[in-house]
DNA sequence: CGGGCCAAGTGGTCTGATAAATATGCGGTC
DNA sequence: GACCGCATATTTATCAGACCACTTGGCCCG
């Protein structure tokens, strides 16, 4: 007997598993193609509306890539692909899990700006710098948002760690952080926020990791604190 | 003209964020029941199959739960739900970003298990003992893999901070774990790892921060350095 | 009053057909 | 010979309808 039928939840969970399986042991390399999705039904001998499911599935989840009319492609499994899920955890937190989330991002974001003052080039401190000063002039909240998340951006990326970038991306998600700072940003925090900066930027151009972490520490701080204060009124 | 055909995207897509706002915009609630797969099909005017599609991939992303024969049900929303997914990065990571990983592990477990001594209470140190000392009565691989996890789970829970924990648990996922540690706890590290986990226990009991946070960061620190010397060969 | 049976409701799966986007190969033109 | 344009095949995206499997709640019978 065929002992391909080991019957244990719906046949797309199961395919799903199956070609994640076929990632995980090697039988498909990050970018290859995949075989057609009639073909894919028919080897997994399911339907084909169920291997859609099973596609659909792993492309939420950035493990696979279908483009129309070409095929279906494994993406390159590079940590910014995995980790884009991670968003929709922010962006559905709500109380108490917000400051979690906020304290998670403390622990990694100092860390992350205290790696980077030690290891950060140049070019990299220069394109920090852009964003610095891109969000000192002007008053768009909107830009300064975006500068923000740049900035950010850069210095994790400064890190060294990918992995820890893109967690970091996602624990900084466009609408995460104008959900949160539409309340913060109304009290006047704008000018403490160009301190902040500030100061995370000196400690990267005089390349001191404990004073990075602190600001860093200090930066997130502000806001989780201010947010704690918001759940418990 | 009718401005709910924005046209952007894939009408899968379309319904996935539609359901996604609707949770985060509070119209749906932990827990809820929705419409059934027909009704929200129709709703939204888009057939079944694409409907399904959706589901399927809220589904796998820990939000949405569909029960046979009941119903689609909001999930609880908590982080363990929503961070299931987490486990898939840390499955199909290889080479230099599992290193990635180890380090973001390294840097949160320190944190946590540091938080972990100031806050546990006594019962819960009485469960750590528990799986440490089921820990040291077997030499059964995988017994003991089953009760390291537990013992590392039941610390990052006392730290108070659910996020991290649900985080943790993804980084230590049951397959990450069993692919790292085949090679490594050939090279006769068990008395190295019970070394190391008494020394966590100790600062436990003694409520020393910094103590704690030492032994777990030269705990991970340890397989970190170990899988790096295995990539670089 | 209690237990088991039955039917309606609902998710799970399959089949087949059509539309839309892409890739391919051929022929022609310059 | 190279390049462009177009018809054609391939492939994903979507739709429609049917049937199966499981759950639930009420009804009937003992």
């Amino acid at each position: 007997m065929d002992e391909t039928a080991p019957q244990k939840g719906t046949v797309t969970q199961r395919a799903i598993e199956r070609i994640k399986a076929m990632i995980g042991e090697g039988r498909l390399e990050p970018g290859q193609r995949l075989p057609t999705e009639r073909d894919l039904a028919v080897q997994l001998g399911i339907s084909r509306s169920s291997m859609r499911e099973a596609i659909r599935a792993l492309t939420v989840l950035g493990v696979l890539e279908a483009r129309h009319g070409s095929g279906i492609y494994v993406t390159q499994l590079e940590a910014g692909d995995l980790l884009e899920t991670f968003g929709v955890v922010a962006d559905l937190s709500r109380g108490p899990r917000l400051v979690e989330l906020l304290e998670v991002r403390r622990i990694l974001e100092s860390t992350a700006t205290a790696l980077a003052a030690a290891r950060i080039t140049e070019d990299q401190l220069a394109e920090v710098e852009k964003h610095l000063t891109a969000m000192n002039d002007t008053d768009d909240p909107e830009i300064i948002l975006s500068h923000d998340l740049a900035f950010h951006r850069e210095i994790a990326t400064a890190a060294g760690n990918e992995t820890m970038a893109a967690i970091l991306d996602g624990l900084s998600s466009r609408t995460f952080r104008a959900r949160v700072w539409r309340g913060y940003q109304e009290e006047g925090a704008f000018a403490r926020t160009r301190r902040e900066h500030a100061a995370i930027h000196r400690a990267l151009v005089a390349h001191d990791p404990e004073a990075a972490r602190a600001a860093a520490a200090a930066h997130v701080g502000e806001v989780e604190e201010w947010l704690r204060a918001q759940i418990g009124s």
